[in-house]
DNA sequence: TCTTCGCACTCGCTTGCCCGGAGTGCTAAA
DNA sequence: TTTAGCACTCCGGGCAAGCGAGTGCGAAGA
C-alpha cells in the first residue's frame, strides 16, 4: 500500500520518526505528551499512547523502565535510517572548508590519512577513524637494490601512493652495484604497474632467476615484495575520543574502559569496517549490528573512499546510537569525497 | 646531621615516607590512627597525630578537608622520590619476559617503538607513551634519486634506523636516469654517516651543483633531505589510557576528557619530554611540576633509551600522583634497556 | 621537654524517607 | 476509533539523622 511503510501504516511511521528525531535531539526517553506538546500530530496524548504501546509490541520502541517514556530499540533506529529520516546534503560553504582544512595535510598519504580522521572527528563531534589503504590493493611502482657491501643491501619498493617499505637483506655470494641495477630495472620493467598482490613469488623468482641470481636472492626479493603487502595491514587513524565522554551514556566508566581499549587495537577498530569492503557503499550499524555486548550502545557511520573507481578505504564514525545519522552521513561523504581528491596528490604515477 | 633528611628529622621522614607508602597503596587519606596500627612506629597516634601537624606546616601533607586524614602535597611526593623510598630493580625473570615480548616485533622502527609502548602500557597499569627517534639526530645513510619521467623523479633517503623517506620532484630541465644515478653517489660519497642535521642546504646544494646541475635539482635535493629531517618530528606511540580509568582520581569525567585530548595531540605529549633531552637520566615529575593544570593530578615517569652513548628517545609513563614509583621507574628502565638493544636490530650499517 | 591519654568537636558519607513530576494503562464516554 | 479522566508507578532530588574516622587541645605522666 501506498502509505505503509516497512509494515508500519503512516501515522505509526511518523509517530516513529518523530520520537526517534526526539530522542536524538535530547537524549530523554520522550513520553507522549511531550510529543504532543512539541510536534503537530493533530491527535491527542492518549491516542499516540496507544500507538506507542503498538510500536513497542513491534519492537522498535523500547521503555526503559514502566512509567517512562519511550527509547527507540536498534530496530527502531535501523527503520529509522533506512526509511524514515531525510537525506542531508553539505552546503557550499561546508564543502569548502573541508577542503581548505585537507590541504593542511602535506602529500604523504599517513598525512592525509590522520587529518581526515582528525578533520572528521572535529566536525562530527565523535569519535572518527580512517583506515589506510591496504599495501596489498595498492600498485607496485618501483624497486630499487640497493649496494651496502658484497654480500648485503637494502630493497626499497615504491607503491602508487608513494608509501615506501625497506628492508635489509644478505647474501651468500657476491654481487656488485650494477647487478643490482640490473635486477632492479628487470622487476621494474616486468611488474611496475602491477597489484602488489598480483607479484606472485613465482614470477619474481622467474625473473631473479632470468638475471643469472640464485636462490639467496631470490628469498631477498620475496622477503622485501611481502614486506611491502604486509606493512600497514591494519593501519587505521583514529581521532576525537574525548568527543565519547560528552555522551550521557558513559556515566558508567566501565563500559568507557572497554571502548577505550578497543581503540588501542587497531585491529579490532579495522575489523569493524572489513565487511564494508564487500559492499562499497555508505553503511550505517547499529548497537547490536556490531557484533559486540561492549559495542551494542553506539553506532557506526562508515563510508569509503575511494581512487579511481576502487574503494581503497573507509572513513567512519563511532558514537551513541543516538546520533544524528543523516548529518554524520554528510559529513563523512565530504570528507571521503575530498580525501578521494587528495589522493592524486600522493599518487606516484 | 646525620640524622636529617632535606631538613626533617629521622622521624618525621620516617613518617612522611609511611604516609606516602600508605596512600599510593590504598589511596585513601591516611589517619594518625590507622597509621599506627598498620606500621609498627613505636609512638602513639597522639604523637604521629603532632608529627602529621608539622608536616603539613612545613608543607609536605595536606588536608582535603578538617577531620579528614593526610595526604601528600607535591612537594611530599617529591622527597618521597627522591630522598625517602628504596630504589626497585626487576627481577631476572622479568627482565627475561620483557626481552621475549619484545622480540615479537618485527625489526621495523616503528614496530619496535609501538611495542615497548604497548608492552610498558601493560606491565605498568598505566598510560605509557614512547617517543620515536628524531630523525633529525639520525644518521643520513643513502639516497637515491629514481628516475620516472624526463623531468621528474622520485628522492629516497634512508637514515641509520632504516626509516626511508620520499619525496617526489618535478625539475625545468630534461635529465636521464644515469644523471641522477651520479648525483645519488656523489651525494652518499660526501653525506654518508653524518647526522642528518648536519646535512646542511649549503653543502648539499654545492655538491648538487659540482655535478652539474642547475637551481630546480638543488631544490628538489633540499626538499627531500628537509622531509626527511621533519619527518616524524615529534612521532610518539602511547597506550594503556583504559587504565586512567581504574584510578578513583578520574570519577571526574571532565578531567578525563582534557586528558584524552592530551593524549591525540602527540605535539603536547612531546612536549611533556621534551625537556627530558637536555639531562638524559631517569626523572620524575610531579602534579604542577608538568606545567599545566589539567595534568596537576597525575605524575610522569621519564626514561630516555639509547643508541650507543646517544639518548635518542624517552620512555614515559602518565599515571596518578599515588604511584608507585619506586617500581615504575624500574619496569621503565628495564624496557628502556631492551629497547636500546633491539635498536641495534634495525641499525642501516 | 617530650610523649601520651582522654575528650569534645568537625566533617563527609551513607541511609532512609518524603515528595513532586512525568508518564503509563485502563475505563468509559463521545 | 478517538479522547478525557484517573489511579498508579517509578525515578530523582532534597533533607535529616546517624555513624565513623580523624583532628586539636589541655592535662597528666615520664
Amino acid at each position: 500500500m501506498e502509505n505503509e511503510v516497512d509494515g508500519l501504516d503512516k501515522r505509526k511511521a511518523y509517530i516513529l520518526a518523530t520520537v526517534v528525531y526526539e530522542y536524538i535531539a535530547t537524549g530523554e526517553p520522550v513520553g507522549s505528551q511531550a510529543l504532543t506538546q512539541k510536534y503537530n500530530l493533530g491527535v491527542s496524548s492518549a491516542t499516540v499512547r496507544n500507538e506507542m504501546a503498538d510500536l513497542e509490541a513491534g519492537g522498535y520502541l523500547e521503555q526503559p523502565h514502566t512509567s517512562a517514556g519511550r527509547v527507540p530499540s536498534d530496530a527502531g533506529y535501523r527503520t529509522y535510517v533506512d526509511a524514515l529520516m531525510s537525506p542531508e546534503e553539505l552546503g557550499a560553504e561546508e564543502r569548502r572548508r573541508i577542503r581548505d582544512e585537507m590541504r593542511d595535510a602535506r602529500a604523504q598519504l599517513d598525512e592525509i590519512v590522520e587529518q581526515s580522521s582528525r578533520l572528521l572527528g572535529r566536525l562530527a563531534g565523535n569519535l572518527a577513524f580512517v583506515t589506510k589503504p591496504q599495501s596489498e590493493t595498492q600498485s607496485f611502482r618501483y624497486v630499487q637494490l640497493i649496494w651496502i657491501g658484497e654480500r648485503s643491501g637494502i630493497a626499497i619498493i615504491v607503491t602508487s601512493f608513494g608509501v615506501a617499505s625497506q628492508s635489509l637483506f644478505e647474501l651468500r655470494n657476491d654481487v656488485t652495484p650494477d647487478d643490482l641495477t640490473r635486477l632492479s630495472n628487470a622487476l621494474n620493467a616486468n611488474f611496475a604497474g602491477r597489484l602488489l598482490r598480483d607479484c606472485d613469488e613465482r614470477s619474481l623468482a622467474m625473473v631473479t632467476k632470468q638475471c643469472g641470481f640464485g636462490d639467496d636472492m631470490v628469498g631477498a626479493v620475496r622477503t622485501a615484495f611481502a614486506g611491502a603487502r604486509t606493512q600497514e595491514q591494519p593501519g587505521v587513524a583514529a581521532s576525537g575520543a574525548q568527543h565519547l565522554l560528552d555522551q550521557p551514556e558513559f556515566r558508567d566508566v566501565r563500559k568507557l574502559r572497554s571502548i577505550l581499549r578497543i581503540l588501542e587495537e587497531q585491529r579490532t577498530l579495522y575489523d569493524l569496517v572489513a565487511d564494508a569492503f564487500d559492499n562499497p557503499a555508505a553503511s550505517v550499524k547499529i548497537g547490536h549490528e556490531l557484533g559486540s555486548e561492549e559495542l551494542a550502545d553506539l553506532s557506526l557511520v562508515t563510508v569509503p573512499y575511494r581512487f579511481g573507481e576502487r574503494a581503497v578505504g573507509m572513513l567512519s564514525i563511532l558514537g551513541p546510537r543516538r546520533m544524528p545519522y543523516a548529518r554524520l552521513l554528510a559529513l563523512a561523504s565530504g570528507t571521503a569525497e575530498t580525501l578521494s581528491e587528495r589522493l592524486h596528490d600522493v599518487e606516484v604515477k
